[in-house]
DNA sequence: ACATTAAGTGATT
DNA sequence: AATCACTTAATGT
């Protein structure tokens, strides 16, 4: 596969110029695989074995954790292009299932890297290790945050966040989903979302359609 | 037209 | 803020 090959190795100048070693480059294009989701596609589910480390491309991804006894979902996360998921390292590096679910949110497309190159690469090339730790590091403050947000901020701020979140992720002020679905991610009762995002749009700063929201702000 | 699914509401805890 | 027990509205067949 010549052609994907030539076309990975632009899109990862394009999208992961922290990656900046042309050595590595050509590694991942030669050996990482194009791979496309769409939208409400789940590409890695609780407790299933990682093969594959993600460079995201293109798209928006949400990482979510599942409660272990009655299936409550809890959002972490989006994932954007120029993303890496820092979970799959280290659960493709101890050979762990997956801790958490990753979801398209849009139509995605990203390079997946077995995992047997990733673990090498590390003391192979400076910039993976940067890349890795740097992704490492924005993560853990990504994480502490929700931390915070889940004990000390109200459901307003919550679900004002999340939507933020979700705009940023998607570029879209257009947020397609149900207030149920809001609700799963949030970890609160439809009936609560209902109610806030009411107050949203009485405030002016949403519109409500079935099935949709949209931004106004 | 009818059934299904999403959303709105009030009462209760 | 959750749950329940509805009602109302939008959509699919």
């Amino acid at each position: 596969m010549i052609l994907e090959t030539s076309n990975i190795l632009k899109l990862i100048q394009q999208h992961f110029p922290q990656i900046g070693e042309k050595a590595l480059q050509e590694e991942i294009a030669e050996v990482g695989k194009l791979m496309h989701f769409r939208a409400g596609e789940i590409i890695m589910d609780f407790k299933s074995y990682i093969k594959m480390v993600p460079l995201i491309i293109t798209g928006s991804i949400k990482v979510s954790r599942e409660d272990d006894l009655e299936g409550r979902e809890m959002i972490l996360y989006f994932l954007n292009g120029g993303d890496t998921c820092s979970m799959s390292f280290t659960c493709c590096m101890m050979n762990k299932r997956s801790a958490i679910r990753t979801e398209a949110v849009e139509d995605t497309t990203l390079i997946g890297i077995p995992i047997k190159y990733v673990d090498s690469w590390m003391t192979k090339y400076q910039s993976w290790k940067n890349f890795v730790m740097l992704s490492y590091d924005n993560r853990m403050i990504e994480l502490v945050k929700v931390i915070d947000s889940i004990s000390f901020e109200s459901m307003d701020i919550r679900l004002k966040k999340y939507l933020e979140a979700r705009k940023n992720s998607t570029g879209s002020e257009l947020i397609k989903a149900t207030h149920q679905e809001i609700a799963y991610d949030l970890n609160a009762s439809r009936e609560a979302i209902s109610r806030l995002l009411k107050k949203l749009e009485h405030m002016g700063e949403v519109e409500l359609g079935r099935n949709q929201i949209r931004l106004l702000s």
